[in-house]
DNA sequence: ATATCATATGAACAGAGATTCATATGAACG
DNA sequence: CGTTCATATGAATCTCTGTTCATATGATAT
């Protein structure tokens, strides 16, 4: 697994490894932010942090086919960050909770700094 | 560009687009996102958080080849993510600044709800 | 029923990126 | 200076995933 056996601080190491988030959470962590950090997925919660949108409008929105638009509104519909409101032939989509917002927001500042 | 040109609510549209970020600030949070999201990387900031580490340390604690970890090292230094400090052939990385500790805890309260 | 429109899905292709292997840099110490 | 140890880097491979194209679903209206 690795070349060199250096063991430089063991007692560092123990403690850190106690100290971290299990596995399993980090796992989930970085599925979440891999599902948003794509470029069209984070374009899309971004539309819809200021309002609803059916399909149609959010291709229209970033010059996207709608097949396009549609298996990455299928990633974010699985992963639970957006809902969706049917009415007649047209799909509302929408977030579902606000720590995405506030997830959003967050990265906003750092990258405004 | 696409196939139909529905234009179901275009007033809509217009607003959404001119309250969106713009497209730079959000390519440079897709940038930041990604390079977190990770599984590796985002091991490593979790470690990070805790305690300064070395190269050595680091791919003791994530069962990983030096040569993958300092890959992924460059990675979070050429964002801007960690700092290094050297001593002697050793050199110890750690969080540059505290809203990736923000961004972390927000994402791990998400997960965890 | 059938046509039309909005959306979804499956398969295929293409590009990005993470790990591995081999090698290079660079510091300490004999 | 040459060796050793910690880290870095380049090239190659392999996997993952985003888009496109073609087609399917599902609802409305004529």
């Amino acid at each position: 697994m690795s070349n060199h056996l250096c063991t430089i601080h063991p007692e560092v190491v123990d403690k850190v490894a106690s100290d971290m988030q299990d596995a399993q959470t980090l796992e989930r962590m970085s599925v979440f932010l891999k599902v948003v950090a794509d470029p069209t997925r984070l374009k899309i919660v971004n539309a819809l942090l200021i309002d609803e949108l059916c399909v149609c409008d959010l291709a229209r929105l970033l010059g996207m086919e709608h097949s396009a638009v549609s298996h990455q509104l299928a990633v974010l519909r699985k992963n639970a960050v957006v809902n969706v409101r049917q009415e007649g032939k047209v799909k509302y989509y929408s977030l579902s909770d606000n720590h995405i917002n506030t997830v959003f927001n967050v990265t906003l500042t750092h990258v405004n700094e």
